[in-house]
DNA sequence: TTGAAAGCGCTAACAG
DNA sequence: CTGTTAGCGCTTTCAA
């Protein structure tokens, strides 16, 4: 059932058959109406690898992601995967497990020109495979910011403001003594974070006690056990920001066990806006991160590149531009922190 | 930087590179090495276009999930992932939104051999589009069971069974009036559960009243709704079971607004041990859907079925037999339902 | 507007 | 053990 036998059946040669499915109208509306039925009837699709030897095009996107378990990632492929799916394109979901290795073999299989684009987490892929990709030319959009000079567009948000922000909220209720407990410092997401969080307390001249400061896995357990240590501190905060929701989640039912209240005794700030955090006791309050958004603006980002590769050859210097777009943290509050009647307690009524 | 370049560096024909890739034990040593070298030198990689047209494989296999942002199936993606990592397969994760369209697209796709397996939810899928499949015999395995004499391999669980177990569970604890949050009926799953309430009750000699069997959109807010009205109702049950957790997630936020206690008040029974029913208030008993371990199995079941077709060739009428391996359920018991206190009162002291 | 034919890069007979 | 060569199914010049 290959383009020989469709051309066969309708009496012309392959190359018009071929041309029907790629220049319509390089062909008489008449038999191409014939041959299209021809093609229905005999229930015929393109080989893909025959068309991907000629064209090197695949109709595929990827999406590397380093977690498929943590809901952020898999709302940031709905977004992907909406879009992609609107401009007829599959979307090819790799999960890395924030794994070096398993990075490097997706990448070295999506690289050469087996898919048409991808769009990776920026922090969580290696510096030397990023070069790599820049090398192949793949259009290429990262979410997160980085260091350094790439030559990616990109759709990013502010984590060091976020953080900030979300101390200050916690500062601005009236707690003076704040943890922090980060995530893998080795992501960028993390470190600004802990950036965010320590120049809050710095602009209110509070104390940045690295007692306060601890790190944990990022994950429920990580974050449970975490807040353990620092509730079990001779001296406990008054006050905890969490560098994420899941693993917030865990910190709350630590400290839950540790028969203490939140936010009475203990006040939580995650962040995330896990789709789970209106839903935990007591409701989280935390920084919105704005996932869905953020994968649907990198397809499309990643579109352009692409319709900029095939459509001007003549190299239009406007598209060719990257673009970075911005999307900006906001706080989504709750019930975690900044009880009532604790505010009024410590500025006396 | 195609194989030609490799085979002139190396002073030998194309044939003999094709050979060590595919075939390396049919090159002697020392030449096998020297061209692996100059592989490596010249940072060659197969075409895989080339590679798929000759051979007709792909090395992916695809994941046909309904709804990504249900943590069952991404948690059914990590166990499929996992495997077909470790055979150094790609997994391609299609998601479908239980939208025929796009399932059907994606079929469209992944059956014209552009894959080399499949996975897909029993269920979700429409029966045309499964018998295309069968009729193509791509391997393919189905996680669920399903009507039909279909001729696939399998992993299942029994939904009806465990319904009756956990609704059974809640006989047990003394609850007399149970109502049921039903899923989507179009779907089996939500079907067989509903049968499996029933089961219970009658075995008990329970009423079954048709007013306490409600369903909802399969969703946190679908629960929360689902909850609100059983609740409000003139006479409402003294426990619910809830055909999953995402909806007894709403349901328990939905009861607690009403200001009633769990299990005091009313008690909730969920179902699939979602990843965060140990963590919302009050912890969520609920039935343990074995969810990584049906991803692992179900690729465990898919790559037999590719060996079987490569290797013998000699139809062993074994491995041809398809296998259908069961997966059982369990209750999870924590602390929605089945209160000490309750449990005295109703059978005094 | 159509057809003939030359590849795309690779694999696997077949021959040596 | 290695080389020659005929495809795999499709697209696309180039001619007609």
């Amino acid at each position: 059932m290959n383009i020989r036998d469709v051309a066969q059946r309708a009496g012309v040669s392959v190359a018009t058959v071929s041309r029907v499915l790629n220049h319509p109208d390089q062909v008489t509306p008449k038999t191409r109406e014939r041959i299209l039925d021809i093609m229905k009837e005999l229930d015929y699709t393109p080989n893909w690898f025959a068309r991907g030897l000629n064209l090197n095009r695949t109709g595929v996107i990827a999406l590397l992601i380093p977690n498929i378990l943590n809901p952020i990632y898999t709302e940031i492929a709905k977004g992907v995967e909406e879009v992609a799916h609107n401009k007829g394109y599959y979307t090819l979901l790799c999960n890395s497990e924030d794994s070096k290795e398993k990075e490097a073999a997706y990448i070295e299989m999506l690289l050469h020109r087996k898919v048409d684009g991808l769009i990776f987490i920026a922090g969580h892929l290696d510096p030397n495979l990023m070069t790599k990709i820049e090398e192949t030319h793949l259009p290429a959009v990262m979410i997160g910011k980085i260091e350094g000079n790439w030559q990616f567009s990109s759709v990013y948000t502010d984590y060091f403001e976020g953080a900030r922000k979300a101390t200050t909220h916690l500062i601005e209720n009236g707690y003076k003594s704040i943890a922090h407990i980060t995530g893998n410092l080795r992501f960028i997401e993390s470190a600004e974070k802990l950036n965010g969080y320590r120049e809050a307390l710095k602009n209110s001249n509070l104390e940045i006690n690295p007692k306060w400061i601890i790190g944990g896995e990022e994950t429920i357990e990580g974050g449970y056990l975490a807040a353990k240590r620092l509730v079990r501190n001779a001296n406990p905060p008054e006050a905890i920001f969490i560098a994420n929701d899941w693993m917030a989640f865990g910190a709350i039912d630590a400290i839950k066990t540790e028969g203490l209240r939140i936010p009475e005794d203990i006040a939580v700030m995650g962040f995330d806006n896990n789709r789970m955090s209106g839903l935990v006791e007591p409701k989280l309050t935390t920084v919105n991160l704005p996932v869905y958004k953020m994968g649907l603006t990198a397809s499309r980002l990643l579109f352009d590149e692409m319709d900029a590769l095939t459509s001007t050859s003549e190299k239009d210097e406007k598209t060719d531009q990257k673009q970075q777009i911005f999307l900006p943290l906001t706080i989504k509050v709750r019930h975690s922190c900044g009880h009532q009647d604790r505010i009024k307690a410590i500025f006396g009524e």
